[in-house]
DNA sequence: CACCTATTTAAGTATTGACTTTCGTTAGCC
DNA sequence: GGCTAACGAAAGTCAATACTTAAATAGGTG
């Protein structure tokens, strides 16, 4: 599966996407990002594991701790999946209007 | 619930990325899309509502038939949540640095 | 080594949500 | 009016998955 397509499926969870967020302010672990969000240190854990394989995220070992941040490859990948399909979607519609003027020529 | 969250939840489903990415090709309703799909109509249906509540897509009524077509606004909320969301990740990296330069000036 | 701390993994449960089938609605056509 | 076609809505089913608890792993420290 493409890279981006499992970006979007990561994205698509609202508490992967409250991980997410808090993990733009600062570096930190899957303990660190539980704090106060309501759900176990083993969920974010495992929220964590699919946004790394994602691409969303990296991590590095610090002793016994692990420190997650956002990876730019990731984001930058989503967004360009979105310009991407927009530019089809402009084209689609020019060559439409075109056929559409053409066909209004022919009459 | 915002809109952008509403549209990363949408996205976040296969085959309700594959509607959306057919329906950038060409104006059309549920029935053509769900033709070799392997989905019925109204699961089509369905995730076209989804998309039309996130703002993805918009629908207007010809006759009995009800075309839908890709709503720029939603793409364009998407991207700039994207973009808004690196800078600020950029901002805090910034901070964190600065903090760590000066930590180090002190010593 | 023993022990503690930070974390992931495994297993099980429960909820979410994608999908189908069936029914109701609306527009066009004879 | 009756008939058909194109949809959407409702209800039910079933698979995917988010979450918890409990056990396993690994690093740090006495």
């Amino acid at each position: 599966m493409a890279s981006v397509e499992r970006a979007f499926d990561a994205l698509g969870d609202p508490t992967r996407r409250r991980v997410f967020t808090r993990l733009r302010n600062r570096v930190c672990t899957a303990g660190e990002l539980a704090e106060g969000m309501g759900v176990t240190r083993s969920a974010v854990s495992q929220h964590l594991q699919i946004l790394r394989l994602a691409g969303l995220v990296s991590v590095t070992a610090d002793g016994t701790r692990r420190l997650y941040r956002v990876e730019r490859r990731g984001v930058i990948a989503v967004r360009q999946w979105l310009d991407g399909f927009w530019d089809e979607t402009l084209d689609a519609f020019r060559m439409a209007a075109e056929r559409a003027a053409k066909k209004k020529g022919e009459k």
